[in-house]
DNA sequence: TTGCTCCTCACGTCACGTGAGGTGGC
DNA sequence: TTGCTCCTCACGTCACGTGAGGTGGC
């Protein structure tokens, strides 16, 4: 079978062929009288099998190994072409994941994509000192990767940094929401808390509507923490977890204040009050009491002097000399 | 900043800065009296927002253009670059998958290589004849690339080729169970269909194991597939399921032989006897009762004579004078 | 004679590495 | 004078594509 034939045949170009000739991978085994190369039926199965080889990514000189030595055993060839493949895979990847954050911040040049992808590189610096420098210098008017910075935050140990990237994704119009949200249904609760202090963050009404999820979180430490933040934004659902932070004394005296702030009006003091007090019935441990009785000296009204009154003659002994001196306090107040 | 220093700082290699200079991509902004380059603070700042180009896959003609033509717009090439990126990707996932596939078959020499290579693309053809011979002409010592052929029998609509995949799958010693059992899963009836079918055909023990569990398939077929297979290996579990064929009218005569043989000793035919007799209480029309007589044909022992005896008395002409003509074969057959 | 197929030789691709052979400044 | 750094020129890599210029068989 001369030269095009083969080709037609096998889809490999008439230049292979004879580059494989050249090569010696494939040598047809006869010439014509004009010197046209002639393939023999054995010579195409050799052929077809280089071929094979190749959709393995073997190289022609590892094919030509592959079909000429006997002593060449597959097992340590394969291995390597899989390890080199999976490095090859993991770097495609990285490069699309570079890619895709860069259209999707929209660049309206290229000193754009320079902005955005001098920022990528600089979060997976070692630095830290380089990675919050490359935060805060973000220029106002780029579009920033929020994606990028909502997983450098999530993962972000040194705090500074942390908070140079809660700043910067503060300002991005609450466009981090989506991936912060993602973050508190991480199963490490370290996680789980960065997302609630970037979400603290970010003033869109979107966040607090998160802050109130968190405030079911199973871990104790980012419920308060979300309680916080709502309750100074207003937030009356805040008022449980609020209530618990004064009882554990975690947190209690900013828990305390927040819960003065929340109760502007009557009923909202009314239903806080209640809430300490229904505290102060279960409540054994006298320290705990104490901090019941310190955190209703912060909420204004009628209720709450009613509430300390009935403290001022409490079993316990401090705990009656602490209100007793609140409601001192108060009077001189007037 | 001399050649060598500004590679040390940079990474790039003295070489690549040379070349850089003669594509005209970083060109040093002077040259000492000797005829050393020397870069300027601008040049370094140039250089690097070409490596940072670079890592986001632009060619060095690219990187010139996005430096240097102010209309050259980054949208278009980042979409392209996405686009190429993903089909690379999609490719050495495919190329890693064969290696995968070759190197589970553990081949001894490249000739085992070269079967299981075109055995794999043999299973990707267009032609079902091509892909039944490819299957059919499989090397008995060649150990075969099972994960392979598991899942083009799941995706297998020509019948032909299917059965010489259940051939050669029911050969390879139960090691296709795991993939069928995965098959069994899927939430597309004719891939669960498949699966059964494929493991019917398989004899190991374990294959019964799930044979049992697609009993409670929510697919009719499915489930009547699976206990044809289990009650020809003389799976008494397969009885209820036995029944409905029966009752419904598929594939019943089939289902009532089964439940004949599956009868072998006096305990499982009463069992047997009972569950039809149970299933006359309740079907109403009569071909379900007349299907119910003649299953009952089937079954030996005195549990299925005194029922058939009632039923000669049935209500209903058709299944009494059916029940009668039983009665007496049987007693002609004595 | 006209197409068609084949031949060899050789350059270009892309981003470099690796010399050879020579020079300048401490 | 001895290292060291720099210079230019040029070949090799890898798997090809694309000619140029020429020849053989129908």
């Amino acid at each position: 079978m001369l030269i095009g034939e083969v080709s037609r045949r096998s889809g490999v170009s008439v230049r292979m062929l004879r580059h494989y000739d050249a090569l010696g991978l494939v040598v047809p085994t006869g010439r014509t009288t004009g010197g046209y190369r002639e393939y023999s039926a054995a010579d195409i199965r050799r052929l077809f099998h280089v071929e094979c080889l190749r959709t393995l990514g073997l190289s022609l000189t590892d094919a030509k190994r592959a079909l000429d030595e006997p002593d060449f055993a597959p097992a340590a060839l394969v291995a390597e072409l899989i390890g080199h493949t999976r490095a090859r895979i993991r770097a495609e990847e990285e490069l699309l994941a570079r890619l895709l954050q860069v259209d999707a911040s929209a660049p309206a040049g290229w000193n754009d994509v320079l902005q955005v992808v001098s920022l990528l590189h600089a979060l997976e610096s070692d630095s830290g000192g380089h990675r919050q420098r490359a935060v805060l210098t973000q220029d106002d008017t780029a579009s920033l990767p929020v994606a990028a910075l909502v997983e450098a935050l999530l993962a972000e140990d040194d705090p500074n940094v942390a908070g140079a990237l809660r700043w910067a994704l503060a300002r991005a119009d609450g466009q981090g929401l989506p991936g912060l949200e993602a973050g508190l249904a991480s199963p490490d609760a370290a996680v789980r808390g960065r997302a609630v202090t970037a979400i603290a963050a970010v003033p869109a009404a979107a966040a607090s509507r998160l802050l109130r999820r968190a405030l079911d979180d199973p871990d104790a430490t980012i419920r308060g923490r979300a309680a916080l933040a709502l309750g100074a934004r207003g937030d009356a659902g805040a008022v449980p977890v609020l209530v618990d932070l004064v009882v554990e004394g975690r947190r209690d005296v900013e828990a305390a204040e927040t819960l003065g702030t929340l109760a502007d009006g009557p009923v909202t003091a009314g239903r806080i009050v209640a809430a300490l007090e229904h505290r102060l019935g279960d409540a054994a441990d006298s320290p705990a009491r104490l901090r019941l009785a310190q955190a209703l000296a912060e909420i204004p009204g009628g209720a709450a002097l009613d509430s300390l009154t009935r403290l001022a003659r409490d079993e316990n002994r401090t705990v009656a000399l602490t209100a007793t001196a609140i409601l001192c306090a108060r009077d001189g107040g007037r």
